[in-house]
DNA sequence: TTTAATCCCGTTGACGCCCATATTGCCCCA
DNA sequence: TGGGGCAATATGGGCGTCAACGGGATTAAA
């Protein structure tokens, strides 16, 4: 498998270490990275963690914008200034610095969420709270888009009546 | 048969583990499934389980989101992040985590339920109260079909009535 | 010298591997 | 048709391995 999936939550120790999930890093391996690079994701309290490649996907956007605005000069500032390397030592474990505490509010516990094609870094509880406000959005778009599909329907009224699939 | 059909209800050992029913097991390795991935299904309390290629659909539909906005985030927050792998031993066995149990409310038992290409987890009597709702979901709908198409049929006036089935 | 980072090793607990037993369902034969 | 026996499956538990974790010791940096 070669992509961040599922989720764990470890301990910090007392020299504030925290192993990254095995799994973790058996696809770090196979996609090559060398280095750990992490940056504060923008409306959430997370870390995006991934390879350089995690900054390809920002620049391509940062291309589209017009260098003479500020916008780029802002996205440019946020990817390039904002992150910070992170080194996994011979056990695979990382330390959690102050940088990473101060914009997650990670204290004792690490919570490790893999998106794919890079994995976050959160507190376990805000984590708990994001994936249930996560879950509401994502049941309110799976009901505007069946209730749209009922009145679709209805303007049909009587035709076809509701076929069970 | 390459399907996920029927369902079944077993029990969970003292160590935590349940089989998965012989004939799914079948079905898991005819579609060359080398791992099981579980995802929380959004609006009741089971696991959907099912390959990875489980995955694909849902990564084509982010595919189409803008990744810079939050629909996309939280898509992939939930199928990446909100996910487990179960492993089955070599008797054909899972273990029932923490993340399964909190999801689905199993304790001692676990139902399985085939689905086609997917197969679920539930807690049985939540399996069994769900079932019902479904029954009776199905049956407004029939009811109310019959119903349209009699009001409809009405203009033709008792030629052909309701067919029992 | 103090602080922090890195290496190295031991402990612990969870998980996978293996084997034993019980239970179920099926087939064959009387 | 009913019973016996076989095979497949579910279930229980011992044991080894590995990942997470804790901490001592050494090295590098401030």
């Amino acid at each position: 498998m070669d992509r961040f999936l599922s989720s764990a939550i470890n301990r910090i120790d007392s020299k504030g270490r925290v192993s990254v999930p095995a799994h973790f890093r058996a696809v770090v391996q196979k996609r090559g990275f060398t280095e750990l690079y992490a940056l504060r994701a923008l409306d959430i309290p997370a870390m995006d963690v991934g390879g350089l490649d995690l900054l390809d996907r920002y620049e391509e956007r940062i291309a589209q914008e017009d260098p003479f605005l500020q916008t780029a000069d802002d996205m440019s500032f946020f990817i390039h200034g904002d992150g910070a390397f992170l080194k996994l030592d011979q056990d695979g474990r990382i330390t959690v610095t102050d940088f990473l505490r101060e914009h997650t509010g990670i204290t004792t516990d690490v919570a490790f969420v893999g998106r794919g094609l890079f994995f976050q870094i959160w507190e376990p509880e805000r984590l708990k709270t994001h994936g249930q406000q996560v879950r509401e959005r994502l049941l309110k778009l799976r009901q505007a888009a069946s209730s749209a599909r009922a009145a679709g329907q209805a303007t049909n009224a009587g035709v076809t009546a509701g076929q069970p699939e």
